[in-house]
DNA sequence: CACAACATTGAACAGTGTTCAATATCGAAT
DNA sequence: ATTCGATATTGAACACTGTTCAATGTTGTG
């Protein structure tokens, strides 16, 4: 048995998301189990369920994580001043790049379907709305003078179709051999979708 | 007991198919499961797997189903020459359309994770192929002159597109309420596409 | 040293996919 | 008609899943 106070409850959290995230790293998400987290860490399933409210909760936050770190990756570099399309392009890049590292947890990200009934926590949707505003920044420079709604429009656009051309690649779809052909399926994307948005 | 002979092989792989899409269609995918199946046309699960290999066999033919209607859809009406960027809109529309009237069971075709080891067959890769196949030739009036390679990667672009907004649309990602604004994301992303594409 | 507080366990329940011996049913041959 | 072989159908069994919770182990404090 583990010993009471070996680990305090947030070590524990952190153990079971990273021993989670190993496991859908390796395996794929399907193959992630509460039994299986619980033994990766040395400890059974109660325990787990003593500190997420059940497997949702647990995925939610793996989630939470890969959405943090893809963010951090996007604003490593900051937008410089006259170069809006190399920007755009070059973040095409980074998302493209980052589900390549690790299909499996970024698939997790769109693929888990949460019970109907849960609703997504709003600390989450902000994590996600902070990535299409990161988006919408790179375009601004390009809208000079546009209505907010239609950058954000433009936004949603770009960003659901880099994504829609990722999550095809993954499953194999497009017939696309290779993460460079999806690399250069984004630039197609991004550099026609602006080149018709600013009108040359 | 269903009396032996009450159905052939076919009929029942029928009842099942059917069966299965109506539970997809009313529950959501997650809540399939062979013993559903099986009740819900008077058979037992043994039965199930006389008919099917296994589950993964029975998703991967209502998936077939799901793209055949789909096809059928988009071609519906045929493309009329020199209206090749209505037709293409027109595409999307399908698209969203179709994707929205049984969103269970389209996301179905592309949430399902088959079995690693299992290799999609031929002949329902056959049937992803025919849908770009239809979007290059909507493509085609606009790209004379160019190479065939750039008009392949023009539709899987738009196609990979409309996708991804689908997709999150679906998921709530977008944060967009209702068809309507899907629909009207599709169109900037196609339109826009198109004026980049062909250079005005 | 005892006891209250709490951390941890693991058995239990209902569900899942899958298999396969046993059984029910039928068509044909005698 | 009766029997018999072929096969359609069943349902129990297995190993897994998420989830709950009484029981038990461990600890700090009074």
């Amino acid at each position: 048995m583990a010993r009471r106070s070996d680990h305090s409850r947030e070590e524990i959290r952190e153990m079971a998301l990273s021993a989670a995230e190993k496991i859908v790293f390796e395996q794929g998400y399907e193959k992630l189990s509460a039994r299986k987290v619980a033994t990766a860490i040395g400890y059974t399933v109660g325990t787990l369920y003593l500190v997420f409210e059940n497997i949702d909760d647990l995925i939610l936050n793996i989630n939470a994580r890969t959405l943090d770190r893809l963010h951090a990756q996007m604003t490593e570099s900051p937008p410089k001043p006259g170069k809006a399309r190399e920007y755009l392009l070059q973040l095409g890049h980074v998302y493209i790049r980052y589900a390549n590292e690790d299909p499996h947890r970024w698939a997790m990200v769109f693929e888990h379907r949460f019970a109907e009934e849960r609703t997504i926590p709003a600390w989450y949707q902000e994590k996600i709305a902070r990535m299409f505003a990161v988006v919408e920044e790179g375009i601004e420079p390009l809208a000079m003078g546009r209505p907010r709604e239609e950058i954000t429009q433009a936004a949603r656009a770009i960003w659901g179709g880099v994504h829609g051309i990722c999550i095809l690649a993954l499953t194999d779809t497009l017939g696309v051999a290779g993460v460079d052909s999806v690399q250069e399926l984004t630039r197609s994307l991004i550099s026609n979708y602006l080149k018709g948005f600013t009108g040359n």
